[in-house]
DNA sequence: GTCTATAGGTGGATAGAC
DNA sequence: GTCTATCCACCTATAGAC
């Protein structure tokens, strides 16, 4: 591997690791073996080389989306992507990134991340839509807004698994969102008009 | 007001706003207008003073759980703290501290936090156990697990408006959580025995 | 492209007088 | 309790030779 792809890995890893402000030039030297005069000759600045390490980890994120637009069910799709394996304790390396004052303060640098979660928002929405269409859950339901509640599951879920060091409430936040999902089948959708003639 | 509670009040807002990491006591004393000398002399280091504004943080936090515990139905009050206005692009203060790595590494900094989320769990799961009592909630649904999903949805909820700058998808998540809430009103439930005759 | 040397500024304190 | 002065390591580069 070169050095230029080296630094970016490396400096991926550690903004997932440490973020953005707390990783210093030093420790991406340190643990990529790369020189100063090579890292400043590829990236002029700290900065610079946080944008390409960002645009990596969004990449390597958006692949595993494509279990929610690939064969079988809808509901089988959003229930796969919900439950895929996830390391809870370490957290979202894109999510993450949200919780730096110099990233979130930095448009150049939240940019990605804020096209990284319109796609996933994208493929969560459609999905959702396909599962009203099947007859899988209710008509009521707005997916736009659904997919974001689930989105919000998982990034909130690592959070409450990291405040616990204990992977536990992650699963817990999921299997909840998914339970709830499953009483929203149109099959349960009985006597609605009943409910809303006694308000 | 003295310099100690000075102090801490500052630097309490300045961990909101920047993290742990990205503050120093420079910007705290800056920003309070408490000198060196008395910087140091109530607070011997950084976490020191970390440790205070972060138990006030929490402090500050934990009150609006009671909006969980009041009067009114279950799912009213289900509804009213899930609602609540809340600054999305803010972010919450406490969960915040869980993406700074040198709180989360740090058991002493992470242990306020820890004992707010608990304390917070057992609010909801309290509200949401009545709600199923009262037949507001379907009886297979586990309130401890919903109570980390509704959680997630407020955590992750101002990942996502962060990232978009844009308070927007704080709100979608949480009213979409309610709609599943509502969706999973045992008035729907029927034939759920006849579901689960077809497994 | 990579190396070593250098540099100004900040971080997180400590020392000691008042 | 509060003040000013001082300190060393580290951060984020820049300079210039090879």
């Amino acid at each position: 591997m070169d050095s230029r792809q080296l630094l970016v890995e490396t400096m991926s890893e550690l903004m997932w690791e440490r973020g953005y402000a707390d990783t210093s030039p030093r420790d991406v030297r340190e643990r990529s073996g790369v020189g100063q005069g090579s890292m400043y000759h590829h990236f002029p600045t700290k900065r610079d080389l946080a944008l390409a390490a960002l645009e990596r980890n969004v990449a390597d994120l958006l692949p595993a989306t494509s279990e929610l637009d690939g064969p079988g069910s809808p509901m089988a799709r959003i229930e796969a992507y919900l439950m895929r394996p996830r390391a809870a304790l370490r957290g979202c390396k894109v999510g993450r990134m949200t919780q730096d004052p110099q990233v979130r303060e930095d448009p150049v640098l939240l940019a990605p991340v804020a096209r990284a979660f319109t796609q996933v928002h994208l493929g969560w929405a459609k999905a959702l839509r396909e599962a009203v269409t099947a007859g899988e859950l209710r008509a009521d339901l707005d997916p736009e807004r659904l997919a974001h509640t689930l989105m919000a599951v998982l990034q909130g879920g690592y959070v409450l698994a990291i405040a616990q060091q204990d992977p536990g409430p992650f699963d817990d936040a999921r299997a909840g969102a998914l339970d709830l999902l499953r009483a929203a089948a149109p099959a349960n959708n009985v006597r609605v008009s009943e409910r809303n003639r006694r308000n």
